[in-house]
DNA sequence: TTAGAAAGTGTAAATTGTACACTAAGTTTG
DNA sequence: CAAACTTAGTGTACAATTTACACTTTCTAA
C-alpha cells in the first residue's frame, strides 16, 4: 500500500513539458528521443515522466524536466490536465511503456506544465530514457507519442492568451534587448505584424519597458537602443479597460 | 494490477467541482456536509470523489457531481489541478478517509472543475457520502475539507478573468434578461460598480446580445425589455485591442 | 564617399472611454 | 384618481486611445 510519504513513482500521475524556446527567428519546442525506442524510426515525445508521491506537482515537473533534458531553474506554469482512458493507443507507445514501467497498463493522467525560454540559454543534454534532446520549430512537429500533439497545441493557444497578461515575453530575450526584438517576439506568438510606431508607443507607457544608456554593438547599421524589463512596474499586463 | 480500461476507481485521482450559484443577489457556491463525519460539527466541502480508470476526467467531473448533489447536464470546466503531498493533514480529513476510502493512505491529485449556473434552475439533492447540499455565499465560507478554500479562491479568480472572454455571465441569468440584470452579475463578479449607460453601449455594441419584443412583468415600475445573449455572435467576448 | 540597413520619430482622423442627470413608464398608495 | 415611488432608458462634451502612414538619422562595410 502506498503511503502519502513514501519516495515511489505514482503509477497513476504524470508531468509532461511543453518547453518553448526562440532564437530570435522562431518558436521551437524541446523535444526528446524516447530510448528503448522499439522499432523506433525515431518517435519524438514531450519530456515527462511519472510523478513521485512525496513531491509536488510543480516538483515533479521540474524534476523531470531536469532529468531528462538537464534543464533546471526554468519557470514551470500548469496550464492542463490531461486524462483521457483512451490517451494511450498506439501501438509504440503501448510497448515502449511495458519496456520501461513497473505498471505499464495503469490508467494514466498527466498534468501539463509550459515554459519560455531564450534556446541560447540552456544546453539540453539527454539522459534518463531520453536519448535524445532536440529542438524542433512548432510548426515542423509531426507525430508526438501519445496525446502529446494534442498538450503542444492546448500551450500555444494558452500562451497567446497569457502573453497579455504576464510578461512571458521577456523569458524570450535576453536581459537587455532592443524594442525591435521584442515586437518581433509579440508578431511571432500572435502570429501577426505590428505596425513598428504604435508598438513603441504603447508599450513604452506601460512603463514596465525602461530603456538603458546602452546600444546595440557589432551590428552594421544605426545600433538600437537597449531596454530592460521591469518585473515591479508590470501590473496584470497591458492594460485594457472593459467598461 | 489495475487495467486501463476496468470500471475501478483509481486511489490517486479525483475531481472537485466548484458550482457556483446565483440567486440576483450575490454569488453562493455549492458545498456538501460529509457522512460519516467523524466528530463533526459539519464539516463541509467541495462535491469531489476519485474518478473510475475507465472514463475521462470531464466524464468524472460530470458524474460525481451528479452522485453527490443530483445535478446534471451543466457545462464543467476544468481550471486547475492541485497535487500537493501535503494536502491531507487535518485529522478529520485523515479520519474520514480512513472510513469511507479502500486506500485512505494514497497520495491524491485532484483535478478541478468549475461551473455557473441559476440557483433556481437546481435542485441539488444530496446522495452518496453527501448528506447535506447547501448553497453557501461565497464571502461567507468557512474552513473546508483539504485545501478546497484554495481551489475555491483559485475557481473565483480564474472566473472573473474569464468573465471577459467567455459567455459565462448569461450561465448565471434566465434565457432572457434585462440589462440591469447583466450588469449586476459584472459588478458582483468583478467586484466594482459599473456605469449604466456606459455598460449598456458597450454591451450592445459588441452584438452578441439582442433586445426581444417583450418585457418585464409583474414589477411595480417600469418595465424593461428583455434581452437574449446570441451564443454565434460571440467571438472571443468583448472586444479589446492590446496594440 | 557612398550604399545599405535598420533605428527612431509625429500627426491627423476616427474611435472609444469617461463622467454625469434628467425624463419616461409603469405600480402602489392614500 | 392623483400623487408618490421605483426603475428604465437615454445623450453629450471632453479626454484618451487607436489607427494608418513615410521620412530622417546613424551606424557599418564596401
Amino acid at each position: 500500500m502506498r503511503e502519502t510519504s513514501n519516495h515511489e513513482l505514482n503509477p497513476n500521475v504524470s508531468v509532461d513539458n511543453v518547453i518553448l524556446g526562440f532564437d530570435d527567428d522562431e518558436i521551437k519546442v524541446l523535444l526528446i528521443e524516447r530510448q528503448p525506442a522499439g522499432s523506433s524510426n525515431g518517435s519524438l515525445a514531450l519530456p515527462g515522466n511519472l510523478i513521485y508521491d512525496d513531491e509536488t506537482l510543480d516538483q515533479a515537473a521540474k524534476r523531470v524536466l531536469m532529468e531528462l533534458t538537464g534543464i533546471s531553474d526554468i519557470y514551470l506554469q500548469q496550464f492542463h490536465t490531461f486524462g483521457d482512458p483512451g490517451r494511450i493507443t498506439k501501438k509504440q507507445d503501448i510497448e515502449w511503456l511495458k519496456a520501461v514501467r513497473a505498471h505499464p497498463e495503469a490508467r494514466v493522467i498527466t498534468v501539463a506544465y509550459f515554459s519560455l525560454i531564450r534556446i541560447d540559454e540552456y544546453e539540453p543534454t539527454p539522459s534518463a530514457f531520453a536519448k535524445n534532446a532536440i529542438w524542433v520549430p512548432v510548426d515542423e512537429v509531426k507525430s508526438l507519442v501519445f496525446d502529446h500533439n494534442e498538450i503542444l497545441n492546448k500551450a500555444l493557444v494558452d500562451v497567446q492568451q497569457k502573453l497579455y497578461h504576464q510578461p512571458i515575453a521577456f523569458k524570450l530575450l535576453p536581459e537587455k534587448f532592443t524594442l525591435a526584438q521584442l515586437q518581433r517576439v509579440y508578431e511571432i506568438i500572435l502570429q501577426t505584424e505590428l505596425d513598428k510606431r504604435n508598438f513603441r508607443r504603447k508599450i513604452l507607457k506601460t512603463g514596465f519597458v525602461l530603456p538603458l544608456d546602452e546600444k546595440q554593438q557589432g551590428v552594421a547599421h544605426k545600433p538600437a537602443t537597449l531596454y530592460m524589463f521591469d518585473q515591479s512596474k508590470f501590473n496584470g499586463g497591458l492594460q485594457v479597460s472593459h467598461f
